[in-house]
RNA sequence: GGGCCGUUAGCUCAACUAGGCAGAGCAACUGACUCUUAAUCAGUAGGUUGAAGGUUCGAUUCCUUCACGGCCCA
């Protein structure tokens, strides 16, 4: 039901001029034997003669360029390591070739072999001797000059994105790099990367929505994984002391710059290590990251300066909160107060309206967009964290942290809970909370109970966001920018 | 879910305060051109203005509803 537009149209007869001349629009016989990086990193330092009697390159990319005179072209084009001019001259790849050549559109991916040979203007170009379509193209690409700009289309068809807006390939390489070097880190400190069921029969791990999906054989309902936790600690109870996995959970809640309903975690665990520990790690983890993908310690992020190289600040959810907050701490234990100010301040608090939801909820509103610099936040209450150890020191306290840079949250780590008692009870007391209308408070996992049972060993582990890590890294204001095929509600025509 | 903004040629954008034949650049097509690089020059063609309805002699423009997107808020 798609309109013929008349480009396309033009197109297609010309693809059946080509037909007709016998020339395969779609062969795979073309070998590759370099990348454009091949002959860029071959020519350094070389001085070039001007002549064409080196070396041959086979290369193929997709033609961005075409500036055609009358009997000879200038073209660039590019393959995945890079770009490179090249010149196509009839009296060197021949009438009949040249003739193919000028039938050829810009997004045409074509095949080369040449020589090396710098421009008057001293650009290393390729001198074509024989030139190939390998694929020819049906649509036009977008303008040149101003790239595809519009969101909506990009995010659609991020392939055409990716071919004509070079930045956005760089925030995707960058993306993998990170990830490789997440995995290296954890790889060198004997951490073994495991996989764990994205389809749970109790999503736990988390305070989410999930969504729900049928198993047809079973009969039964399964629901996509808010989080792996769960799972990857029943791992610590099998032996497996330290564990990581990198993927994607679900949650079912709504689309904005900063959530798509599917994202990337790291989540990893380390037995007989504490919070503290971890807030250690992280801060080697986020330095080597980032010099990894960023190649400093140093970033830009939307206009801010941040430095993920140092010692980063550790202060408590209350001393945040009275710092940043003007909260007064005292306060802290007194709910109506606390009510109070949240009112005064247009806050809405959460329908249960225990007292460790309102002081969170202060902290996201009051405190969370003023720590820019990478700050640790601990000390937050046990009731809103039910998977955490309790502080030996004060028991309405969690071994928890959470990591902020740049106003948003992009860590959560702590202490392991491994008493299966006091973990059951907690589990009672999210149950309660889901009764009062709580409908994110966890479910009672009885299987994860029964696993620590057996006995897991003191452990802390901690969640990362991948998604929002990536934007950090690459300067970018949406998850949107950081995920190659954002969600996006179907457009129908 | 709410508020604001947007949707015009393949792409990027115009068409204003005031409703009056919908334009430009790039891309495309024809021609010239063997060192261009946002090539240049001459010419040609390209539109159901997101969809549906309304007001009007006349709607890209004003109104209503819907779809999709962006930003902000929840």
């Amino acid at each position: 039901m798609e309109k013929t537009s008349d480009l396309i149209g033009k197109r297609r007869k010309k693809i059946e001029d080509l037909k007709n001349k016998k020339i395969d629009l779609f062969p795979n016989d073309f070998n590759v034997a370099h990348t454009v990086r091949d002959i860029v990193s071959s020519l350094e330092g070389v001085p070039g003669s001007g002549t064409d009697e080196d070396f041959e390159y086979v290369v193929a990319g997709r033609m961005l360029a075409i500036n055609r005179f009358g009997k000879a072209s200038f073209i660039r084009f590019r393959d995945r390591t890079g770009q490179l001019q090249a010149y196509i001259r009839k009296d060197k790849i021949g009438d009949k070739a040249y003739g193919l050549f000028k039938q050829l559109d810009i997004g045409d991916i074509i095949g080369i072999k040449g020589t090396m040979f710098k421009t008057k203007t001293g650009e290393w170009t390729l001198l074509a001797h024989e030139l190939k379509l390998v694929c020819k193209s049906t649509r036009p690409l977008p303008e040149k000059f101003h790239g595809l700009k519009d969101p909506e289309k990009r995010y659609r068809r991020r392939y055409i994105d990716l071919i004509v807006n070079s930045d956005v390939r760089k925030i995707f390489i960058k993306r993998s790099k990170i990830i490789q070097a997440i995995r290296t880190f954890l790889l060198e400190r004997d951490f073994l990367e495991v996989e764990t069921p994205m389809m749970q029969p109790v999503p736990g791990g988390a305070e989410a929505t999930p969504f729900i999906t049928h198993h047809n054989a079973l009969g039964m309902d399964l629901f996509l994984r808010i989080a792996p936790e769960l799972y990857l600690k029943r791992l610590l109870v099998g032996g497996f002391e330290r564990v990581f996995e990198i993927n994607r959970s679900f949650r079912n809640e709504g689309v904005s710059s900063r959530h798509n309903p599917e994202f990337t975690m790291l989540e990893f665990y380390q037995a007989y290590a504490t919070y503290e520990d971890l807030m250690d790690l992280t801060e080697e983890m986020f330095a080597y990251v980032t010099e990894a993908a960023a190649g400093s310690t140093t970033i830009s992020y939307q206009g801010a300066t941040i430095d993920m190289g140092a010692k980063w600040r550790r202060v408590s959810l209350f001393e945040a909160l009275e710092e940043y907050g003007g909260v007064d701490a005292n306060l802290l234990k007194d709910k109506e107060k606390l009510l109070e100010i949240a009112a005064s301040k247009g806050i809405k608090v959460t329908k249960t309206g225990r007292l460790g939801k309102i002081i969170t909820k202060l902290f996201d509103v009051l405190v969370e967009p003023k720590l820019i610099q990478p700050t640790f936040i601990t000390g937050y209450p046990v009731e809103v964290s039910p998977l955490s150890r309790r502080s030996d020191q004060d028991p309405d306290l969690a071994e928890r942290f959470e990591l902020f840079i740049a106003g948003h949250e992009i860590a959560n780590g702590f202490s392991e809970l491994n008493d299966p008692s006091d973990q059951k009870d907690r589990f009672l007391q999210q149950m309660a909370d889901r009764e009062a209308g709580d409908q994110e408070a966890h479910l009672m996992d009885k299987d994860y109970i029964e696993a620590l049972e057996y006995g897991m060993p003191p452990a802390a582990g901690q969640g990362i966001g991948i998604d929002r890590l990536t934007m950090l890294l690459t300067d970018s204001d949406s998850i949107r920018e950081v995920i190659l095929f954002p969600h996006m509600k179907p457009k129908g025509d």
